[in-house]
Order: structure tokens, then C-alpha cells, then sequence
DNA sequence: TCTGGGGTCCTAGGACCC
DNA sequence: TCTGGGGTCCTAGGACCC
């Protein structure tokens, strides 16, 4: 069956979120603020008609906001966490194959419903009912032509928040109303390649020649010419597959200068990534820590340090995390900079559960015991230990060998931790 | 003394997304 | 004084192995 695709994404949801608490909200310009207060992350239609840039540093605009009117709200995250919950529960209720894709976009299969377009209207006035999320719906047989239709639901004030390109015609036409950085996977350094290749619109891009793009940028962008022309590339992902990285990290509010501090924010940020990895049933085998000067302050002298440490043994616990991160810390930290912001994180991800898994059908498997066996003597004679050891299974016990004789997973860092 | 090809893994950097 | 916080994928180059 020909593939079709709806993209629904929720119009300036962090603004509609503030708005469904915040009735007296609605019809004014609101703009939602960054951590810190810092620059501007979401804005509402009226918002957007004064011109308000996304990312605008509200430092730099706060007086004219007061001027026009504008209404300022910092981000509450837990709220747009649970209204994203809502939204997406009430889309289920609209198809048996729905792809999550962000906090407020999701891609849904509607290959073989009888009218799409009827069914995405109902969609849309559902979701408005039951959540007080207004969404726009863009139909096509790509995932990059669903985005297409999507931004022009937005943009035609007759569509009724939904568009669907399914014919040639339709997406050539489409495609004539928007800008190369419109299109999904185009930005700004890309866009420009393209332009100096001659390409400046998506239609050209849509009509460029596959190869060529593919020797020139890379099998991203072909995928994106095919896209374009309607030949489907991007599947639905239905189930998210695990993490590969999680990160915490903040801008300090006020430059930070004093070591201990900097130790505490460190800490913090560490705990809260074990506490998301555990929530995830993950853990971890080598963590990064960073901090960064004020990348804003070109009259200042620059400065980023980073330093990733391996674990001796993966896990998801706070204190071991927390000293390691702090070792990672000593080891980048240096006075007399103005740090404004800093963060962790967490590399090498693995499930838990995969890990005792391993460890548990040990007893039924002569092989796998020997392994395990031969793993837990060289951690306890060398002090070397890996993930991949206790993946067992996974890796052969030759790799096993390889791996301990060069050393991959040795860490003196292990040791100084007394992880 | 000189000489080869195929492969993996790791890291850093670049680009993108919301 | 004041400019977010997450993520993913691809590529190129070097180390190392057989």
C-alpha cells in the first residue's frame, strides 16, 4: 500500500501550554522565556506578528516588550512535559501506528484510511477539545512532504490547519511557496552550499540530480531530493529507541569564578542526569563533563574544557557518578575564568536490564560462565573492567582478549576514583 | 631492504532537529 | 548585568590489527 503520512504539530506550544492555564492569555502576544530568563523559545501568532525573533535575548528587548504589550511567562517544562502527554495520548486514539517525534510534533501512518483529510479534521478539533492545543496537520506520502504541508497548513489561514500534498501538482505548488531553509534537513550552511551550486529553491533541489547531491553532501541530502520527489525514505519509528547520550546542563544566571561552586552546579547536573538515566532503566560507562566561558563576551578571554572519564563499571549511581564528574572537573578546571555555563554528559548508555540479564542466565550456560568467569578474574587482577565484559554475549571471547590486552577499557581514572 | 590491502574502532568536528 | 537545553547522524582521519 502507498505510504501516507500526517505530520501534527502543535502551533507555538509552549505559548498555547501557558494559554490553557491562563485563559485571559489568549489573543494577546506571549512569548515564553529560556532558563534564566534568558532569550525567547516560544512566541504566539500575535507574538510573532510584532516581529519577535526566536531566540531573541529578552535582556536586549525587555523594554520594548513592556511597550507593546507583550506578555512574558518563564518555561515551566513539567507542564509542557504533561500537556505533550495529553496531546499524544489523544492522537493514539486516531491511528494504531504513531511516531513520536518531539515534544509537541508527531508523525502518524494513514496509508489506507478512506479519507484523510476528513479524518485529520477530526483529529485536529479533538485534540483541540480535549487538551485546548490547537495543531495543524500536514498529509503526504513522505515524511519531508508531511513537514511541507504541515508549514503551509500554518501559513494558509483557509486551510483549516490541515494540507495535504498527495499529487504532483499539489507538491510542485507547494514546494513554489517556500524557501530552501523551509525544508526539513536545510539550513543556513546548507542552504548556502546549495545556492553557490546554483540550487536556490526546494523545487531546484527537488529536480537536482541524486548522485550529484550525494557526492557533494552526502547521502542526507539525497535522501532529502527523494524525498522531495515523493519516493519515501523515512520510515515511521513507532518504538523510540534507547538514549545513546543524555546530557544536563545549565547557563549560569551570573558569571561563575569560585571552584567550589562550580563543584556543587557539577554535582547537581550529575545527579540529575543518574536520576534520568534510572528513570530510563539505563546506565552508563564513561561520562563527559564540560564548562564553557561566555561565548557572548568576545572582549573576554575564551575558554572550553572537557574531560571524559570511563567508569570501571557501568552504572547509574549518584555518588559514583557525582565523583566521578567531579574528578573529570579538577581536571579542566582553571581560575581566573568567568564561567557561564557548565554540564554532564553521559556516553556509552547501556539497559540495565540487558546487564543482569547476562549476568542471571549465567548458570544455565557453561560458556557464558566461563566468560563471566574469566571476566571477573582480569577486573579483579588488573583492575580493568568494560561494559562490554558484562555484555557477555555480545562480544566473542577472543574480542574479550583483544580488548584486555590493548587496554581499551583500562582506566587509571577507575582507580583514583575507587569506582 | 622494501612492500599491501582490508577492516574496525575511536575521536573530533560539522551539520541538522526541536 | 543580561543570549536555552536537549538530542541525532555523518564524515574524515588516525591508530591499530591481521
Amino acid at each position: 500500500m502507498a505510504p501516507l503520512f500526517a505530520l501534527v504539530d502543535c502551533n507555538n506550544f509552549y505559548a498555547s501550554c501557558e494559554r490553557v492555564f491562563q485563559p485571559p492569555l489568549r489573543g494577546k502576544p506571549v512569548v515564553v522565556l529560556s532558563n534564566n530568563d534568558g532569550c525567547v523559545i516560544a512566541r504566539s501568532n500575535e507574538a510573532k506578528a510584532l516581529g519577535i525573533e526566536m531566540g531573541a535575548p529578552w535582556h536586549l528587548h525587555r523594554e520594548q516588550f513592556q511597550k507593546q504589550g507583550v506578555i512574558v511567562r518563564s518555561s515551566n517544562y513539567t507542564l509542557y512535559g504533561d500537556m505533550s502527554g495529553r496531546v499524544m495520548r489523544t492522537l493514539a486514539n486516531f491511528t494504531p501506528e504513531l511516531e513520536v517525534y518531539s515534544i509537541d510534533e508527531a508523525f502518524l501512518n494513514l496509508s489506507g484510511f478512506a479519507d484523510p483529510m476528513a479524518h485529520s479534521r477530526l483529529l485536529r478539533a479533538t485534540v483541540l477539545q480535549w487538551t485546548g492545543i490547537p495543531v495543524s496537520v500536514g498529509i503526504a506520502p513522505t515524511k519531508t512532504l508531511a513537514k511541507v504541508a504541515n508549514r503551509l497548513a500554518k501559513k494558509s489561514p483557509d486551510s483549516g490547519g490541515v494540507m495535504a500534498l498527495v499529487s504532483e501538482v499539489d507538491q510542485v505548488a507547494a514546494l513554489q511557496r517556500l524557501e530552501l531553509t523551509d525544508i526539513w534537513g536545510v539550513a543556513n550552511r546548507l542552504a548556502a552550499r546549495l545556492v553557490a551550486l546554483g540550487i536556490r529553491t526546494p523545487l531546484a533541489l527537488r529536480d537536482a540530480d541524486p548522485k550529484m547531491i550525494r557526492a557533494s553532501f552526502g547521502v542526507v541530502m539525497e535522501r532529502v531530493v527523494l524525498e522531495l520527489r515523493g519516493q519515501s525514505c523515512l520510515s515511521l519509528e513507532e518504538h523510540s529507541p534507547d538514549k545513546k547520550t543524555i546530557i544536563a546542563s545549565r547557563s549560569f544566571g551570573r558569571p561563575v569564578t569560585d571552584e567550589a561552586e562550580m563543584r556543587e552546579a557539577v554535582a547537581t547536573y550529575m545527579s540529575r542526569a543518574a536520576e534520568k538515566m534510572r528513570r530510563q532503566g539505563l546506565v552508563t560507562a564513561s561520562i563527559g563533563v564540560f564548562v564553557n566561558t561566555n561565548r557572548f563576551r568576545g572582549q573576554d578571554a575564551q575558554y572550553y574544557g572537557s574531560q571524559t572519564v570511563r567508569l570501571g563499571i557501568a552504572t547509574a549511581d549518584t555518588a559514583k557518578l557525582i565523583r566521578a564528574a567531579l574528578y573529570g572537573l579538577s581536571r579542566i578546571w582553571r581560575p581566573r575564568f568567568s564561567y557561564k555555563k557548565a554540564g554532564v554528559i553521559c556516553l556509552d548508555l547501556h539497559q540495565a536490564a540487558k546487564l543482569q540479564g547476562a549476568l542471571f542466565h549465567q548458570a544455565d550456560d557453561p560458556g557464558r560462565l566461563e566468560l563471566m568467569r574469566l571476566m571477573d578474574e582480569l577486573n579483579r587482577r588488573y583492575g580493568r573492567g568494560s561494559i562490554a565484559f558484562a555484555a557477555a554475549g555480545v562480544k566473542k571471547e577472543w574480542a574479550l582478549r583483544s580488548e584486555y590486552l590493548s587496554g581499551r577499557y583500562s582506566t587509571n581514572a577507575g582507580e583514583l576514583l575507587r569506582v
